[in-house]
DNA sequence: TCCTATATATAGACTTCCGATACATCAGGC
DNA sequence: GCCTGATGTATCGGAAGTCTATATATAGGA
């Protein structure tokens, strides 16, 4: 709460991931993960121990709700974004975007030196 | 040391940063500070509690030297990047736009909703 | 003289993320 | 029936990064 939302953004881009994932619809942890880990091939990959409390903490910031599956024997835990998830979303993805163009700006003089042809 | 290159990442785009600002010449911490803050429009901006325990740090894996500046009253620290910290920037930068094009890829359906008249 | 900008550095607190561990269900092989 | 692996959620402890606050010192302007 002392962090301003530019350092959060730097700090990890995981948020922002997991809210992104939600928007295409309700889903549980372990779904969560291996959609990330699948649409990022295998590069954003959280464990378990990192995302379930990143998930009660965006429960317990609103930005996300939770109902739990009866019926069934597996225990499993429905995630979904509410409005304030949305909203969220939608600001922390345009500043993210904003933060990438200045970082790409720096980087691309330094990834184009590499492949050139000797 | 225990962390994964992408973890890393993840973490905070800091170090590459920092990397790429020292890429376009020697600086000391103070101006490396400045470059970071104005090339990102003040969306990047490390505090010195931040920057420069990361220096030390990144000194002490070589990937960056330094020398002080003598001569002049101003205790000046100036560091620039070792080959191995070159080959870092490289390597990183390019695992950077990987991640960052995955992450685009999920956001962008998100911010492209908002900007829609009506 | 006092205040601000410059310049580097450390200490303490907070947050993130990971590895390890625990527990429960289900499917398949033997 | 038993064992193993994948599924599924959760907590704990620790490593690491970043912040705020603080300290010190020089330079320049009001």
């Amino acid at each position: 709460m002392t962090e301003t939302f530019r350092t959060e953004l730097m700090r990890g881009s995981l948020d922002l991931m997991i809210l992104s994932v939600l928007a295409e619809g309700e889903k549980y942890g372990y779904l969560i993960q291996q959609s990330l880990r699948d649409s990022s091939h295998g590069r954003a990959d959280p464990k378990a121990g990192t995302l379930y409390p990143l998930l009660q903490r965006l429960e317990n910031e609103k930005l996300i709700r939770s109902r739990w599956e009866s019926e069934t024997g597996r225990r499993r835990k429905w995630y979904s974004l509410t409005a304030k998830g949305k909203k969220k979303l939608q600001v922390q993805a345009e500043e993210w975007f904003e933060l990438t163009a200045c970082l790409e700006k720096l980087l691309k003089p330094v990834v184009q030196i590499s492949p050139k042809p000797a």
